[in-house]
DNA sequence: GAAGTTATGTGAATAATATCACATAACTGT
DNA sequence: ACAGTTATGTGATATTATTCACATAACTTC
């Protein structure tokens, strides 16, 4: 691939270029400007063409980039030609939710276990037929269904023990939903989801300005 | 409140450090130090002591921070000692599990309108008692109930229209959880949820190093 | 096939953000 | 009240990220 170091920003943001350019490509445009996409994403222009660049060159000069082209090789750089599991921890209202909400599936990835501590829960099946199992087998669970990324939708208090288990079980992606910082060691790279953050920001928004 | 210019991402940071103080507030830890607040933040201590900085002298010096003060100070800059009333709008699994969510309610936000366009939901009431209304009753009944923030949980394809819907019923800020970029005018603040968009840099991560 | 047009790729310039390092101020104990 | 200790507040420095600006390459037209 590449060895310069790549900006974490700019991992993020191919992944919303890659979303507009599936929306592109349903929508039959083949060929697509930076200008254009940077509007679409909501960037700068030689923002686009500098994180690409990172990677290699994959457009044509006076031209454009060829969507689909263009689609796959970010698909490559960030690891989404190949499948992925994940496994859900927590079957609350947002768990639930979580695991029903089709854009997981649009992007590739598939549920492949789900647990929660509630006696009511485990042992019966969510709606896609997934089974729930008590979060004390996520190890030999996670092992044998081959999961790749844990997700948690806990409440804090559970968050740092259901990571421990998580990692232990050898897995090193977390998506936590949880609001409290996770502590892993350095193999394991968490995602915090904190949507009352972004709340807060828009808060603090029209207070200052309004 | 302040004239110095704040960064972004001070504003994010305060609200992380809120949570913590809040969580040692319930264990009756009463001062606090930047080096340990830094380490269940999983930020840099000098950071913590940079950002309040923007604002003011919060601290004791050879002391720490009261943890109780440091929380209303936050709370105050951020502008959260006042009520927010959100709306909801698209009320699928994500909509009504964020509207179940505690979480808003733990922070002071108040849910005072839910909309969608399924004949089935609407004229309906959500467990808590909100009526649900179509979203083309949105300018009506956002003004009547005072909403302050709009929170889209609409398909893509309905966000940028409901978003314009807000925008006229005179919302300036919106937490979009659909995955598009939606365009308002520069009076309203717009946030976005995306964890396909986290999901896709764990990918990353696992692919380039392991 | 040469001139014109367009949009990429990228070094240089700028801006934003994070960290260091230490002087400063408040407590503690003698 | 003074010396010792601790942790803040902050200027200086380092790092990271974004934007500009233009040379370069591919297409188009005459």
């Amino acid at each position: 691939m590449k060895f310069a170091k790549i900006p974490m920003a700019t991992i993020t943001r191919l992944s919303v270029y890659m979303r507009t350019l599936q929306d592109l490509l349903e929508d039959d445009v083949d060929v697509i400007s930076s200008e254009r996409l940077a509007r679409l994403c909501g960037v700068n222009p030689a923002q686009i063409r500098k994180d690409l660049a990172y990677f290699g060159e994959f457009g044509v000069r006076g031209v454009g980039y060829r969507v689909g082209d263009l689609l796959g090789q970010i698909k490559d750089i960030l690891g989404l030609t190949r499948r992925w599991n994940l496994a859900m921890v927590g079957l609350g209202n947002l768990g639930s939710a979580l695991v029903r909400h089709a854009n997981f599936l649009k992007h590739g990835y598939t549920f492949t276990a789900a647990f929660d501590v509630d006696p009511q829960k485990v042992g019966k099946r969510l709606p896609n037929g997934l089974l729930i199992n008590h979060v004390n087998e996520i190890e030999e669970v996670v092992k044998d269904r081959d999961v790749n990324v844990g997700i948690i939708t806990t409440p804090a208090s559970a968050a740092q023990s259901v990571a421990n288990q998580l990692v232990l079980a050898g897995i090193n992606g977390i998506l936590n939903f949880a609001p409290v910082q996770i502590q892993v060691p350095d193999c394991c790279h968490v995602e915090n989801v904190d949507f009352t953050i972004s709340l807060d920001t828009i808060a603090y928004h029209l207070s200052v300005s309004g």
